[in-house]
DNA sequence: CTTAAATTTCAGTAATTACTGAAATAACTG
DNA sequence: CAGTTATTTCAGTAATTACTGAAATTTAAG
């Protein structure tokens, strides 16, 4: 897998702006290049053009796999591993969000809502605290479900929704 | 400014989550702690409270003001910096998102771009890597257009929006 | 079962990022 | 303007996170 400057610009874009989200270099750059590789590459491949450790490159699969990003398959009659990314920019898109939604945003309004609980029986903790711990609580779970209902919407529905951009607004006004 | 265990929960929480945004965990903890404290705050009260140092505050106030998510009031007869933090949540999200737009999407979509623009006179990259480049570049373009339009809607009209949920599919079904 | 290839684990280290504290600067007061 | 308080800067260090390489494990082929 020999890298063209062009891919070689996007993969580094690519891995620069991981540090930006919490993301590790090296798993962002696999990413890419994953992403960007006509067919599927082994681990050594990968080792190969992004020189990175081989050790490295395993547990950054790993964590890609874990994310639902990437997934292996086979090559008859070789028993190595090959990975692939999934292809489709919006499934990437709503595959990412959806993980990041389970891994932090759950997290934090199971958070809030014992916060919220607590509050009740808790005299010391000023009430515009309070009101705003409730406020913050109920503003993710309405974006949350939100979301939730957007995400079960069929693709070319929401397509067009996007598209109609602040034409929907037609709809309340 | 003491912190009752509540206000300690949230703020740790905050704290931890913003590791795995690429934000540090002081910025995170101070604005957490400007945004439920119901007066302003100096910087000295931050440090009391949050035990970090002072030029650490510094730092992370002159972050989050750049930000836009914090603003420096003043109490007659104190010419120290009293520090405060938008309260409408609604608010807080679209700055931050706005802001990550600026800073890493916008600088992505220039680096597509050009590489979309090089890759006419590049005989070397594959096809199917200029192909997926372009797709990237136009499916970005389009979420950023949309979200511009939306960005600029009216909030009632916004949350109306929001709250049919995906009734608004109705319009184009 | 033995051998070899592929993959994973993990302790150690490197790189990065975050934070501190001392010193400099700026802003005000009398 | 000298003295005082508030704020910022920044070199050094601490803490964290990412990465490597050697060893262990797994998997398959002969």
């Amino acid at each position: 897998m020999q890298l063209t400057p062009t891919m070689q610009r996007c993969i580094l874009h690519w891995g620069e702006m991981a540090g930006r989200w919490g993301i590790s270099r090296s798993v962002a750059q696999i990413h890419a290049l994953l992403f960007l590789s006509p067919a599927p590459l082994t681990a050594e491949d990968i080792v190969g053009t992004l020189e990175i450790a081989r050790s490295n490159v395993s547990v950054s699969l790993k964590e890609l796999q874990g994310w639902d990003l990437v997934s292996i398959t086979h090559v008859l009659g070789d028993r190595r591993d090959y990975f692939q990314a999934r292809k489709d920019i919006w499934e990437v898109l709503t595959t990412i969000v959806d993980g990041r939604k389970r891994r932090e945003i759950d997290p934090t309004l199971a958070m809030l809502r014992e916060c919220a609980a607590e509050a009740k029986q808790d005299s010391e903790t000023p009430t515009e605290v309070k009101e705003r711990v409730a406020s913050m609580l109920e503003f993710i779970e309405e974006l949350s479900g939100w979301y939730d209902q957007v995400r079960a919407m069929p693709r070319p529905t929401l397509l067009k929704l996007m598209r109609m951009g602040s034409r929907v607004a037609k709809m309340v006004s």
